[in-house]
RNA sequence: CGGGGUGUAGCGUAGUCCGGUUAGCGCACCUGCUUUGGGAGCAGGGGGUCGCAGGUUCAAAUCCUGCCACCCCGACCA
């Protein structure tokens, strides 16, 4: 495990390090392509099982729906179609032949429709949607899958852009516009609670202005983050999708009264990107710092008994310790591997577990542990009989990281006045940027062009007409946030 | 796709300009001894079709031709 790069000379290189040192992830062999390693799918796992208990305990079904898309279902609906068509991965043969060693795609295998492995699933699911939705007696009918879903991206980087992802994908359909609109912003809660209790990650909700919203929605609400460089990431989306997906498959039902209606849509996902958001946010020069209650190890031990003196005694009050904690539920690793305690505690830091306890000859005769947590590197004494207390430094860790995060967001998000002020923030500083915004597309693009900040979104409406656009100057319709991002 | 690079052991690299012993070094790995409370030391050891194919030459990692792959910067994006 070789020391990493310093966030201060090179945050992307930084995040990359991390990664790989901690053993998360790796790459795979086809481009874009990432193996989650057992220490990051235990991440996502404790991330995903605390999601799915939400989305089940807001009266979500989970299903599965197909990896493959007939290519007929994308070209239904004409704005989905434009968003995704860039990058998509097409299967166009079943067959291989066998020549020679070498393997070729036999040419007379051409499948007579393309199949698209899925982007995203709406098309699908709608398209199972029609046949499952007649009556009124039918609706709501709310559906959520954990799936992997492919984007040929041109550029990509592990967690945060890969040409393969694991999400969750929730589709819901509802009889009307307010049902739908409500259930879009209850997921959005649902994704911020488990951003801010779960995760330790402040958020900034908001919608989506025309040109970042989701293709084929009506509108769009995001959940963005910043990261330790000051750099936005959208990490997560809740999609109103009116009845653009319901009119393109055809679905709808009969009311009560016998009316023939449409059905209205929503669309919301989390993917692995929340790991990269986690790293980001929490990371610091010494690797990785994990929340607790979503840490894979919430505490691990380090024996330190290196002239081997007492041995049976000593290993036996490890384990005494490591049953406490592992009865009071929390989750313990013994590291009893060879290697000095020095390389044991860097590893340990670097992997991001909250709280490391240290027994050695000392403790063992004192009857007790040195307590180190990884959030603010305090070194304390801990009796034996208070080994109770660790639930509550957790605890306090837990909230202690969220803190931070928060004072560190808002330390670094300002208005903006004027233009040339707002220029001037994210050519020197690169925070988030509060402003008034006109609302036009032309006036996002230009920002985008001369300071390649974007609006990440909008986080209320302006209806006097004292409020100003930072760049046009025009009357404002929104206030928005800007930043840089990922 | 446009611009700029790079391919030598698991990783990082020297050597390429100017062809010439057994392709060198660091990390990692293996063995032994001494160590072990903040990334241990010493000694020994294993591991290479020098991206691929062809050519020039007594001789190619090095020169020539062709191909392939990957990385960085731009448009796309959970």
């Amino acid at each position: 495990m070789a020391k990493i790069t310093k966030q201060s000379e090179n945050f992307s290189k930084w995040y990359t390090d991390v990664i790989l040192d901690t053993d998360l992830a790796d790459y795979g062999p086809v481009k874009g392509t990432m193996v989650v390693k057992p220490y990051g799918f235990a991440l996502w796992t404790n991330i995903r099982d605390t999601l799915n208990k939400m989305i089940e305990d807001t009266g979500h079904e989970n299903a599965y729906f197909p990896l493959f898309i007939p290519k007929s279902f994308l070209e239904k609906e004409a704005k989905h179609v434009e968003g995704f068509a860039k990058e998509c991965a097409v299967v166009t043969h079943s067959k291989l032949i066998a020549e020679d060693g070498s393997l070729q795609v036999d040419p007379n295998s051409r499948l007579e429709e393309e199949i698209i492995v899925r982007p995203t699933s709406e098309t699908i699911i709608w398209h199972m949607f029609k046949k499952w939705i007649t009556s009124y007696r039918d609706l709501p009918l709310k559906i959520n899958q954990w799936a992997n879903v492919v984007r040929w991206e041109m550029r990509t980087r592990l967690f945060l852009r890969t040409s393969e992802f694991l999400w969750q994908e929730g589709h819901t359909a509802h009889a009307t516009k307010e049902e739908a609109m409500q259930e879009t912003l209850d997921i959005v809660e649902v994704y911020r609670t488990l951003f801010e209790e779960y995760l330790a990650i402040p958020t900034i909700v908001g919608r989506k202005s025309n040109l970042e919203r989701f293709a084929g929605a009506d509108e769009t609400f995001s959940i963005e983050t910043m990261m330790r460089d000051k750099k936005a990431l959208q990490a997560g989306t809740s999609h109103y999708l009116g009845t653009n997906f319901g009119s393109a498959f055809d679905v709808k039902f009969q009311s009560k009264d016998n009316k023939e209606l449409p059905v209205y849509a929503t669309s919301w996902g989390v993917s692995t990107r929340m790991v990269g958001a986690l790293i980001m946010v929490h990371g610091d020069d010494n690797g990785l710092k994990l929340p607790p209650k979503i840490a894979p190890t919430q505490v691990v031990i380090i024996p330190i008994n290196s002239k081997k003196e007492n041995e049976t005694k000593f290993s036996e009050n490890i384990q005494s310790i490591s049953k406490t904690l592992r009865d009071m539920g929390v989750r313990i690793k013994v590291d009893d591997s060879e290697g000095s305690p020095g390389y044991k505690f860097n590893k340990w830091e670097l992997k991001g577990v909250p709280i490391r306890l240290e027994v050695g000859m000392k403790e063992f005769e004192s009857k007790q542990v040195t307590l180190c947590r990884r959030d603010n590197g305090e070194k304390t004494q801990l009796n034996i009989d208070s080994l109770k207390d660790v639930q509550e430094i957790l605890t306090n860790i837990q909230s202690n990281m969220f803190n931070d995060a928060k004072q560190f967001m808002e330390k670094n998000t300002c208005t903006a006045d004027s233009f040339e002020n707002f220029s001037n923030i994210l050519s020197s500083e690169n925070k988030f940027i509060k402003a008034y915004w006109d609302g036009s597309d032309e006036t996002e693009l230009k920002i985008k062009e001369e300071t390649k900040a974007t609006i990440r979104c909008i986080i209320d409406d302006v209806d006097d007409n004292t409020k100003k656009c930072i760049y046009s100057n025009k009357p404002a319709k929104h206030l928005v946030v800007f930043a840089k991002a990922y």
